[in-house]
DNA sequence: GCCATGACGGAGC
DNA sequence: TGCTCCGCCATGG
């Protein structure tokens, strides 16, 4: 059981029309500060994974993505917005209205 | 084994 | 509001 283990089972639980920061699943994963783990983490997830890695973005509410990967990042805020999370002109989401919190 | 890099976060300006 | 710098640590050359 590695940490990318756990990363990949709290991004798993993520429910349909939520989204979580890197941040928040590093410290669900248990490991507290290590938001780039998680992104590393996410990566190296393909796209076609089963794994709802597009409902992770930066604590900026804004998605990310690598500009070398092929259009990844147009694909993240096409699934979302697919899920009704609205983004603002500038391409970012009121994360208050769409956070995902284990409570729930 | 060392060095540079990166889907981040937070503090400082 | 936006940009820069630093800390964190796994991965690849």
């Amino acid at each position: 059981m590695s940490n990318y283990d756990r990363i990949y089972a709290v991004v798993c639980q993520i429910p349909y029309g939520k989204i979580t920061t890197y941040g928040l699943v590093a410290e669900l994963a248990g490991l507290p500060g290590r938001a780039r783990l998680v992104g590393y983490a996410l990566y190296r997830v393909a796209p076609d994974s089963d794994i709802p890695w597009h409902r992770v973005i930066n604590a900026k509410g804004q998605v990310s993505g690598s500009p070398v990967r092929h259009g990844s990042d147009h694909l993240q805020r096409s699934r979302l917005e697919a899920e009704g999370i609205q983004f603002d002109p500038q391409g970012r989401i009121h994360l208050p209205d769409y956070l995902w919190l284990p409570e729930d």
